[in-house]
RNA sequence: GCCGGUGUGGUGGAAUAGGCAGACACCCGGGACUUAAAAUCCCGUGAAACGAAAGUUUCGUACCGGUUCGAUUCCGGUCACCGGCACCA
């Protein structure tokens, strides 16, 4: 047959549309699989050739399934709001319904030429408003268990987009889309206590199949500490509360340090206590204008001003220590305040040194010998012994940590502690395209929800999408929307102008998915019960800390309320590498190394560019694209489009029979495992076989190409029904299965070994005993000379593997 | 600095409950077919040395060392690169 790729993918392409194959099943007594892979933010750039990768990858896991009589939900959508579209809308006078419509039906467009077998009946986008309208049900659910709340706080401020960023979007002290410049500003955001639920997102992991980098960057992205908070009292009278993970050290604490922030500096500059005011009041001032991007810059240098007047008390000894402010410390953690104990924290012995303040050394190393504080924090945990310190002396870092609390304890001067790094998630942003956030300000109610009824509460359609200079959303210049009444009193209300984060409408769509057309709930609780949850999840490494968390976050929310059955929503997680330039470099414009799927499509076709995104390397790692080796996939795909010439009626050949179970079982094995890469291998290594032999039967073809399918699906559609003459689906054939005891060979080529180097090979029966194999070594015309005359004083035979003589 | 990952031919990559390193493919070289080229097919292809040849030997999985009959795989140390976090007390 001569392979034009051309006509056979669209012609395919349109019999699955019409005989509907991929649509899943809502007969809930089937066995169920739910593949998921990360729907796409439809770009003006189109399809990324990175995106067939995960996308190929987790469509020949569907299809497999599928093939061994599961009922697959294996579906798509877009995740359609967000910056650049508006962006777009602000440069080119365009509304942004218009380009995200655009740019669904480019990525649709392109999506379906690689013949994947997504369910296009639930095709969804989260900027349609009966999808929205559920996200915006969620936030008021959020709002009503007191998750949602609005506060003033300093927030990351993006000054090229002016938008607000949560923290997981600011990276490296710029914007994470943009590069633009971060400040500081305090606004009032709406704000999710995701904190309230860290330790459920840490614990959570634990029973889950989540490759582990996934699973340690998310524990280490909340950060738990365990510690202890430690009242010391201050000779203005007010206590200062600090967090630390180290009470063992509280009889080497020095001095105190506070956050530039802290109320108590406040109190105290207008108590008249504090002698240095101005400078204290200039310290604040210059860390308040600092940027994200500055603090970590100007990192290497200590800074901080002694607060004058007042002094702490170390409550361990009575010892009175001075009090600073230094940006060091921050304010949004802990308690905003430390002590300083220099002499086994590097960074408190930094500003010691600076400040020249006194180092006391109270841990000494395993045989309790002084080590040198002076010229450097001691910070050895493990072996370390209290020293200096009273009734610690002797103990052990572990011991002296409870003992210290306990003995504080009684007090009420200490108490264990536990700490998180992950902060509560900013979700207000002040820009156009976005859900809006459902909730009404009344002067005399204050914050409203609107009622169910009144969802969804729709985007306003605008002509002017800029952003305001003060960083208001430009829904605030829409008065007649804003002007409302307050659901609760029916008074004067004002709306909510910001809109949620794009974070939103991913966080829950999996769960649409299973009945993505319902209108009166998320999806129907049947259909959640039966689907949910997803048994295979594949994404970036770069969603771990962000769409991979938050979603966790309220699937677990959705849970407590009773919505969602399962607290997880993902059993299984997996991350592809990227897809790099030629160069080894990562694809960009600027770099001009970008490949477009389009052209890879025309000139190869589908299949060709399927195997090879599969064929490339280790699905988990990167991997640079290469032009010349995408030739050897369509070569491959070539002489399968020839193998019917070989197809004769004589009988199957032992060896090609025992070579097809090898590669049932290996294609089959390996597709579970995602190493496509060597499923494809064993493909090829069996058509160079059947080349060799230079005949199969009808069977084997027929096998053969069903094995392929979920790798090069249009061929193999199109030999089944013009080689083999079927009407049925091949996509839809049930899947090989191997005999265990035909893959097994009669003979076996093994190594022999004298003294641990290899002399040789040998042929023996499968499952050969040791004494048989080693009787056949020496009577081996090749390898008797090399034993003549000396004694064997170990044999080490490993079954159908090898035999080490070790001689003397 | 901390956490995680990775280092294998000219290239992408195989092979680790320790057991014939380099599967499969790309590139390259030689040959067949062709007036010629492309395509296709066949053969070769880690390096070095010896040999007329079949072949033989030595070296070789970032580097140094250890355990073992045997190490790409396990252990200790070093270096390089990639990703994440980063004054988190």
């Amino acid at each position: 047959m001569k392979y034009d790729h051309k006509a056979i993918e669209k012609k395919w392409q349109d019999e699955w549309d019409r005989r509907s194959a991929f649509v899943a099943k809502n007969d809930y007594t089937l066995p169920k699989y739910y593949a998921l892979v990360e729907f796409p933010y439809p770009s003006g750039q189109g399809l990324h050739i990175g995106h067939p990768r995960p996308y190929t990858a987790m469509d020949i896991i569907a299809r497999k399934k599928r093939m061994q009589g599961y009922n697959v939900l294996f579906p798509i959508g877009w995740d359609a709001f967000g910056l650049p579209t508006e962006n777009y809308a602000i440069k080119n006078k365009i509304k942004p319904q218009i380009i995200t419509e655009r740019n669904i039906a480019t990525f649709k467009r392109q999506i379906k030429s690689l013949g994947l077998s997504f369910d296009w009946s639930r095709e969804i986008n989260t900027t349609d408003p009966s999808y929205y309208k559920w996200t915006q049900w969620i936030f008021i659910q959020l709002f009503k268990h007191g998750l949602a709340y609005k506060k003033e706080i300093a927030v990351n401020f993006c000054t090229s987009c002016k938008v607000v960023l949560a923290n997981e979007e600011v990276v490296g002290g710029v914007c994470e889309r943009c590069g633009g410049e971060v400040v500081r500003k305090v606004k009032s955001q709406w704000l999710l206590k995701i904190t309230d639920y860290a330790q459920r997102l840490i614990d959570g992991l634990a029973d889950l199949d989540f490759i582990e980098r996934v699973k340690t960057q998310q524990i280490n992205w909340i950060g738990r500490s365990d510690g202890a908070e430690i009242k010391f009292g201050t000779s203005a009278g007010d206590e200062i509360v600090v967090f630390t993970t180290r009470p063992d050290t509280l009889f080497g604490a020095t001095y105190m340090v506070m956050a530039p922030e802290h109320t108590l500096v406040e109190k105290w500059i207008s108590a008249g206590i504090i002698k240095n005011a101005d400078e204290v009041r200039a310290y604040q001032a210059q860390a308040a204008r600092k940027s994200d991007f500055e603090r970590t810059e100007l990192q290497k240098e200590k800074t901080g001003v002694r607060l004058d007047g007042v002094v702490a008390i170390n409550p361990a000894n009575g010892v009175s220590i001075p009090i600073f402010i230094s940006d060091y410390v921050l304010a949004t953690y802990g308690t905003g305040a430390i002590m300083a104990v220099p002499g086994h924290d590097t960074r408190d012995w930094e500003f010691a040194k600076k400040f020249g303040l006194p180092i006391v050394q109270v841990v000494a190393d395993s045989s309790g010998a002084e080590v040198d504080v002076e010229s450097g924090a001691y910070t050895e945990t493990e072996t370390g012994v209290l020293v200096n310190s009273d009734y610690l002396n002797g103990l052990s870092v572990e011991d002296a940590k409870k003992k210290i609390v306990e003995v504080l304890g009684e007090k009420g001067l200490a108490q264990p502690k536990v700490n998180y790094k992950l902060r509560d998630w900013v979700f207000s942003r002040q820009r156009y395209w976005g859900e809006p956030v459902p909730m009404v300000w009344c002067e005399k109610c204050g914050w409203v929800p609107l009622p169910e009824d009144q969802l969804p509460l729709l985007l306003p359609d605008l002509d002017e999408y800029e952003p305001t200079d003060t960083g208001e959303s430009p829904l605030a210049k829409c008065e007649e929307w804003v002007n409302t009444t307050c659901p609760k009193c029916g008074g004067p209300g004002k709306r909510e102008t910001d809109v949620m984060p794009n974070w939103a409408g991913s966080s829950w769509y999996f769960i649409r998915y299973c009945d993505p057309h319902c209108d009166n709930a998320l999806a129907s609780p049947e259909a959640v019960k039966y689907w949910m949850p997803v048994d295979w999840y594949n994404g970036g490494m770069e969603h771990v800390t962000l769409h991979l968390l938050y979603s966790r976050f309220w699937a677990q929310f959705l849970y407590d309320i009773g919505v969602l059955p399962y607290s997880e929503p993902y059993l299984k997680r997996t991350a592809h590498g990227m897809i790099l330039g030629e160069n080894g470099e990562k694809m960009s414009k600027s770099r001009g190394n970008v490949i477009n799927p389009d052209d890879i499509v025309e000139e190869y076709g589908a299949d060709t560019l399927r195997l090879y995104e599969m064929f490339i390397g280790d699905f988990e790692k990167a991997a640079p694209w290469s032009p010349a080796s995408i030739r050897g996939c369509r070569r491959f795909l070539e002489r399968v489009a020839a193998l019917p010439e070989l197809i004769s009626g004589e009988g199957v050949t032992p060896e090609l029979e025992r070579d097809f179970h090898k590669t049932i079982k290996k294609v089959t094995l390996d597709i579970d495992n995602m190493k496509f890469n060597t499923a494809i291998a064993a493909m090829m290594t069996l058509l160079n076989k059947i080349n060799d032999t230079g005949r199969l039967t009808k069977d084997e073809f027929a096998t053969f190409i069903t094995l392929l399918c979920p790798f090069a699906p249009h061929l193999c559609e199109e030999l089944n029904q013009t080689v083999l003459g079927s009407s049925e689906l091949i996509s839809l054939a049930k899947w090989p299965e191997w005999d265990e005891s035909k893959t097994v060979d009669e003979e076996v080529e093994i190594a022999v070994q004298i003294n641990g180097k290899l002399r040789g090979t040998l042929v023996i029966p499968m499952g050969a005993e040791q004494a048989a194999v080693v009787a056949a070594v020496r009577a081996d015309e090749k390898f008797a000379p090399m034993l003549e005359g000396k004694t064997v004083i170990k044999e080490i035979y490993v079954p159908n593997k090898l035999v080490n003589l070790v001689i003397k």
